[in-house]
DNA sequence: ACCTCTATATATCATCGGGATATAGTGCGT
DNA sequence: ACGCACTATATCCCGATGATATATAGAGGT
């Protein structure tokens, strides 16, 4: 079974609760889910018209005095229908690339005075998530309508995993404190190739 | 400033230890920070002769009898300022992509049900993970050469991301047990546009 | 009155990233 | 004799995404 291509059910799982467009789909994945998930223009206007082709969603052009077109889509039953047939189906095992901890991989090339500095950046920009999460919460209490449990879930989710960063974080900045401040550069000793651990892949 | 390339930089990081096939690279990144960076043939080789054209490596075909040529690629001076340039850089700010989270954000057009065995599935993956990097440290305790410190904190960073996952995943499955079982499909009340989350797009 | 910044809004391009697949020889167990 | 796993190189197609072009409206500052 080819790829599915997930742009097109994160779109169709917006459209399910209201017409929207383009605009509004990745302005809502950025203010919501926007550590966890985001799209970009260059996917989202292809596959709007595609879903269209595809009979999963009608498209309705509303006109404003002077401002530009606004082109609102709405979902069809069979939209609808394909958008529960992915929501059953299991996530497909989620592939990380940490930049992060690739230059960290390779961190004796420069020695631990560059990385204790990318390691600090990473527990700033964790603590940035979670001061936005707290942020939520202060305009979720202000609003009216309570948001869907769901939603929250996610929310939660960045928490425990922005926490565990900070944690390792500082258990890291404190075990490169330690190395000898020299860099340490090819290698006379050590293959990688060496190393044989269990290799799971398709 | 154009994006960079990160699987150039992902395998003059290899080729910075010793000179190594296209085969070689994908294995050890498969092998050792798999959960965190991987690569793809798709992507190596065409990288891997570029890198010759750029003065950046070397390539040396080795033949062995019968065996297919075996393309050994050495990483030149310029290779190594290159490489030690980018190290240097801080990580670009990290964008997931979790379709788990994508799903159970979409979680009320289904009924918590299926959201349960997907984040069961979740929960059942960081499992072994951890199961995983304990055999690494078997693995280390048998072999004669130390590991690097700097792999050792990646193979940490993957144990408090694992651990965090399984605490929330806990957490959800009992939060969506207490859920009503009927799925609420279309939102008359409800409008994601109407919430107003500061935005911190590009 | 002018200017800048932000928000709304659609669209395309180039490049990066990665799964699927083709090809092929070797060594091992059954 | 047969299949299987491993070594090894290579290409294709599509998915994903940052950069950029184009417009207009309104808010706020000088």
């Amino acid at each position: 079974m080819p790829r599915e291509n997930k742009t097109k059910f994160a779109v169709l799982g917006l459209l399910a609760y209201a017409p929207l467009s383009g605009y509004d789909i990745r302005r809502i994945y950025a203010r919501s889910l926007g550590n966890f998930w985001s799209e970009s223009y260059g996917h989202i206007y292809p596959i709007l018209k595609r879903l269209v082709d595809e009979g999963l969603a009608t498209r309705d052009v509303q006109q404003h005095a002077g401002k530009p077109d606004r082109h609102a889509y709405t979902i069809t039953g069979r939209g609808r229908d394909e958008l529960h047939r992915w929501l059953a189906l299991p996530p497909e095992p989620h592939k990380e690339r940490v930049e992060l901890l690739l230059k960290l991989f390779h961190g004796w090339e420069m020695g631990p005075a560059v990385m204790i500095e990318h390691v600090k950046g990473a527990r700033a920009e964790h603590e940035a998530f979670l001061q936005k999460y707290d942020h939520y919460d202060e305009a979720m209490a202000r609003e009216d309508e309570p948001p869907t449990p769901y939603w929250l879930m996610t929310v939660s989710c960045g928490r425990h995993i922005s926490k565990a960063y900070i944690e390792w974080c500082d258990e890291t900045i404190a075990g490169l404190e330690k190395l000898p401040a020299e860099p340490r550069r090819g290698a006379e000793d050590w293959h990688p190739v060496a190393h044989d651990h269990p290799e799971e892949d398709e």
